[in-house]
DNA sequence: TTAAAAATTTAGACTATGTCTAATGTTAGA
DNA sequence: TCTAACATTAGACATAGTCTAAATTTTTAA
């Protein structure tokens, strides 16, 4: 993949581009399937052993903190992590907790009047109901 | 409140409506502040500390299931919860992880075609930003 | 080049949140 | 009133994630 692109997008987040990193924003643009702590940390590790849990997880935490992963959370399960390429909505499985991407589209914002002091930052639309696995095959049901 | 309407909401959901349940019901309708579940053990207990914390989890489990309330994960923070009122969409503060209740309107939904051969259930609107407490008080910044 | 400072990684202890088990209690209905 | 199904409970357990303190690596500045 472009190994140049992954290190330049580290450029003035604040955080250094060290190959633990690396290794989890190239699994993360490699693969949207949206996976949890442990995936990652289990994926990372069968190429090259040499990052630990600790750092696994702080890191994802740092790149969320540098906007260049979003984490999702789902309900009773363990928090799922994609890089943030192109804008995307989410669907959530109801029966197996997956996360898939949905082609974005404009979402309307809501009266300033019902917002009052808040500040808003971003609109998210998730959806839910059965992934094509999880869906009855026919009109069974 | 309306103790019997929320006995009635019980009918045809296959729970029965113990004092227990009738307690999570009764304190979720009264208060839209969408606290955790440690928070709901603890205040349904203040009154009267007949229920467990077992007891607590599990209720909440089934008043989910049987589609009474609603479970809002955040990241990085206990699940919320809420009773399934009117319908309304959820503002989520990135400082501090609260959830509050926005005035609901209509949501355009996904392409037929982009939904493939998903179930789609529904679609939820979550904001996200500051919220009135955590928002910078005057202009500065 | 090198010493000191800053950032990063690490193992493993720890915390928070939630689930499960097996025993006990309660209720609806025959 | 008896019984089967349902519900509650304490506490053990599981899972997901954080923290600490020491070691390592990188950067800065001399």
């Amino acid at each position: 993949m472009d190994a140049k692109a992954i290190k330049r997008s580290f450029d003035g987040s604040g955080f250094r581009c060290t190959p633990q990193r690396y290794a989890v924003m190239a699994f993360l643009m490699e693969h949207n399937s949206h996976p949890t702590a442990a995936e990652i940390f289990k994926a990372v590790n069968r190429v090259d052993p040499h990052s630990s849990r600790a750092t696994t997880y702080n890191n994802l935490r740092d790149l969320v903190q540098a906007g260049l992963v979003r984490e999702v959370a789902v309900e009773g399960r363990a928090a799922r992590f994609d890089a943030k390429g192109m804008r995307h909505h989410h669907f959530i499985c109801d029966r197996c907790g997956n996360v898939e991407d949905l082609e974005w589209y404009d979402v309307p914002r809501p009266a300033t009047r019902s917002l009052g002091k808040r500040m808003l930052r971003e609109c998210e639309l998730i959806f839910r109901g059965l992934c094509t696995k999880c869906a009855p095959r026919r009109t069974s049901r």
